[in-house]
DNA sequence: TCCCGTCGCTAGCAATGCTAGAAATCCAGG
DNA sequence: CCTGGATTTCTAGCATTGCTAGCGACGGGA
C-alpha cells in the first residue's frame, strides 16, 4: 500500500482525500444554508442528507453526530464574524467601539440560526484554556482591538468580556422579542456612553 | 346543570375545578422539578406524565403542548425572579445596583434549566404591548428600580434595558463556558462601575 | 480476470411529540 | 340500589427524529 502510494506519486489517494474533504464541507455548507433559510429545527439528518445527493450514514463517516455538524458551522461562523468586526471601519464621526458594536449586532440580526449555533446553543466547544479553534480567538481579538481604545487603565480582557456579553444580550433579547426595537438606538448610546465612560457625554 | 350546581352550591362543579387546576399546578412543577435536576432534554412528555402519574394525554388537556408546559413554567419562574430581586438588599457597603445584579447572576447560575425557559429557548410569551404576564412585569421592575439611584438623566427603561441585557448575556455566557471564570468579579465591577458612570471610581 | 477492501445505501431501531378511539368513571334520576 | 349519558382517562398507535447494522456494489492491485 504505501510502496505503491510512494511509487505513483500519492494522486490517488490524494484525490480521494481532495474529494472527502469537499464533501465535508459541503455538508457543512448544506446546514448552514438551510439552518439560516428554515431555522435549525429544519435540520434534520434526512433532509441535510438529500440536499447533499447522499444518504445520512455518509454524514456519520464525516461527523460524530448532529451535534458535531452544527459545531463544525458554528465554529466557521466565527470566522465569519471575526471577518466582519475586522473589516468594520468607523463610520464619519463614529468611535471604532460603535462600529465594532454595530457590526456585531448587524451579524446577529441577520444570521440569526448562524449566530445561535455560535453562541446560544449548547455545545462542547473548549472554549477554556485548551485547544480553542483559531476563529473563536480571531473573533475575540476583534473585540479586545475594538476596546482598546477605550480602555484606559482597566483590564483588556474583562473589560472585552462585558463589552462582548453586553452585546450578546442585546442580540439575544432582541431576537427573543424581549426588548422594545424603540429602543434600538438609546440602548446601545447608553452602552457605549458608559463603556467609554463619559469621555464626551455630548449625546446624553 | 346550572339548577343543580345552584342547589347544591357549586360544591362538585367547584371541587372539580380546584382539583383540575391543582393538577395544572402539579404538572408545572413536575416539569419544572424535572428539568432543574436534569435538564430540559430529560422532559418529555412521557416522562413528566409519569412523574405525575397520569398518562400522557392527560398533559394535552391542560395544556396546547409542550411547548405551552414549558412556557408556564418561564412565565412562573419570571414571578421567582422578581421575588429575589425584590428581596435583594445590598449589603455593607454594596449599592443597590450591585445587590440586584449579583442576585440576578445567582439566580441564573443556581437555576440555569429555569432561567433557560424564562430567556434563552425559543418561545411565543408576549413581550411586546399586549398582554404580558405579571411576573414579567413584575421582574423588570424590580431591575427598573434597581437602575434608579444611578438613573441621572438618561432614559429609565432603555437604562434598564442595557443592564438587564448585560447581566443576561454574562449569565448565558458564563452558563456556556464561554468566559472565563477567573474574570467574574472584575467583569462585574466593571460594569456596574460604567453603568454608574464613574461616581466614585475607587475600585478600579 | 479475479479478489479484496473500501464505500455508500437500504432497512431498521429506539425514542420523541402528539392523537384517535376505546374503556372506565362519575353523577344525576328512577 | 341500579341505570343512562356524559365526561374523563387510558391504551395503542402514527409520523418523525437521531443513529446504526449489515448488505451490495464499485474499483484498484495481482
Amino acid at each position: 500500500m504505501s510502496s505503491s502510494a510512494r511509487l505513483c506519486g500519492v494522486t490517488i489517494q490524494d484525490r480521494r482525500e481532495r474529494e472527502r474533504a469537499e464533501r465535508h464541507q459541503l455538508i457543512i455548507d448544506a446546514a448552514r444554508d438551510l439552518a439560516e433559510q428554515e431555522g435549525w429545527d429544519a435540520v434534520t439528518t434526512r433532509r441535510l442528507a438529500e440536499k447533499v445527493e447522499y444518504s445520512q450514514p455518509v454524514l456519520y463517516s464525516h461527523f460524530k453526530g448532529k451535534d458535531a455538524i452544527v459545531r463544525a458551522v458554528a465554529i466557521q461562523g466565527c470566522g465569519d464574524l471575526a471577518r466582519v468586526l475586522r473589516e468594520a471601519r468607523p463610520s464619519r464621526g463614529g468611535s471604532r467601539l460603535r462600529a465594532a458594536a454595530e457590526a456585531y449586532l448587524r451579524f446577529a440580526r441577520e444570521r440569526p440560526a448562524l449566530y445561535d449555533a455560535m453562541f446560544v446553543q449548547r455545545s462542547d466547544i473548549p472554549w477554556g484554556t485548551d485547544e480553542v479553534p483559531r476563529e473563536l480567538l480571531d473573533a475575540f481579538g476583534e473585540l479586545v482591538a475594538a476596546v482598546e481604545p477605550v480602555r484606559r487603565d482597566r483590564d483588556p480582557e474583562a473589560l472585552t468580556e462585558v463589552f462582548w456579553s453586553s452585546l450578546h444580550g442585546i442580540a439575544t433579547l432582541v431576537r427573543g422579542g424581549r426588548l422594545r426595537p424603540v429602543h434600538d438606538d438609546t440602548r446601545l448610546d447608553l452602552l457605549l456612553g458608559a463603556l467609554s465612560l463619559a469621555q464626551h457625554e455630548d449625546g446624553l
